[in-house]
DNA sequence: CCCGAGACTGAAACGTGTTCTCATTATGCA
DNA sequence: TGCATAATGAGAACACGTTTCAGTCTCGGG
């Protein structure tokens, strides 16, 4: 089975088609945003998307497909909008919590939806590899982005194996906040905190080699 | 050993119950051990356990807590073997990566039975908390025990403001890592090496090395 | 313009987690 | 002991993700 989500593919098929593409995507995420994981139902994504199920199945082949492709989509958004300005703050540390702190925000905007996307892209298996990538070079680029000097391109020059490790623990909790307050385990006070701990161990200047 | 507030509830009932409660357990692991998530089917745990799918649903209500709370046995036993002798390593960085080195290859070693249990952990939603803050209390523990200078009681004197901020940024670490294994995106390798790198940024010496 | 290959639809069907029903058995108490 | 209550067993039933299938529609090539 073709797989037609990645940002490459997602402009392939007939106009018909990229609509279809976009009822569907667009009916999943009012629906999460409506009821969160377990009310965004696949026959009610068809149904709102006016599509057969069957259809819903070629088009994303799994739910969890689905809402990772939803998850991709808005990040996608929110790395428009973050390029569109230099970010504040005087050090790596300040602007990388700026970043955290706003996309953070924006996800807590909207709890159902966010509860639906986190769980999916917790659930997600080796077959959604591909969804997930997209998602995670998105976060990437954006950490990358906030740990440089603002104006300064963010693979030029190549980030450094130190850079990139740092984004991905700082990655890692992240995640491991949304997923503790989504689940009700943690307040969205908890999710700063913890980033804010995280952030400053890991970017406290001046930093000695390690 | 009843050192956590679980014991006191696993002991309530009748032996009968107990031994049924035990049978389940069991039953699970044995299952998830040969095939994972997908593959411990509830009817299946029932049928093993040799007790009514409605009776098994009286001692767990779903599946996730089922697996959560094998989650908690496999790790009341990890930790009790922890503590049975001093964690080696001159510095918290060391013994901390030892433990988790130590841990994470146990759980490597039953891919299948860590898939299923790493999965529920992060399917579980608030009706879990219970069972979640188990786990959790485990790993905290392991990590403050592997943090102080061995022989160093865990409580006492109480840990620091910092020394818990660690422990959560490694735990969350370690968990998310976890989850990149079990779903394929990352090897075994891959997980030690994110752990080291955590490790060393969050616990380097306040001193440049020597 | 017509044809054939896919794509789409509508609906049924399947698998597994979960719930429900009701008869039977175990338990604790007067 | 005998009874009220709760726990258990057996199995049907339900919900939702997923698959399948027969028929219809669409569209690009001849």
């Amino acid at each position: 089975m073709r797989s037609l989500d990645t940002l490459t593919f997602e402009d392939r098929g007939s106009p018909a088609q990229r609509e279809r593409r976009r009822r569907i995507l667009e009916a999943a995420t009012a629906l999460a945003a409506k009821g969160g994981f377990e009310q965004m139902q696949m026959r009610a994504v068809a149904e709102h998307a006016d599509v057969a199920l069957g259809t819903l199945y070629r088009y994303f082949p799994s739910k969890i497909h689905l809402l990772v492709s939803v998850l991709a989509q808005q990040f996608e958004v929110a790395g428009e909008n973050l390029a569109r300005k230099a970010v504040p703050g005087d050090t790596a540390a300040d602007r990388v919590m700026f970043v955290l702190g706003r996309t953070t925000q924006t996800l807590q905007r909207e709890p159902n939806l966010t509860e639906a996307l986190t769980r999916a892209f917790m659930f997600a298996d080796a077959s959604v590899a591909q969804e997930i990538d997209v998602v995670a070079a998105h976060v990437r680029r954006m950490l990358l982005l906030a740990m440089r000097e603002p104006g300064t391109p963010v693979d030029v020059p190549e980030p450094t194996e130190e850079e990139v490790a740092i984004t991905k623990v700082i990655g890692d909790v992240w995640l491991a906040s949304l997923v503790q307050w989504v689940t009700g385990r943690a307040s969205a006070h908890d999710v700063a905190t913890s980033l804010d701990v995280a952030v400053r161990l890991l970017l406290r200047e001046p930093r000695p080699l390690a």
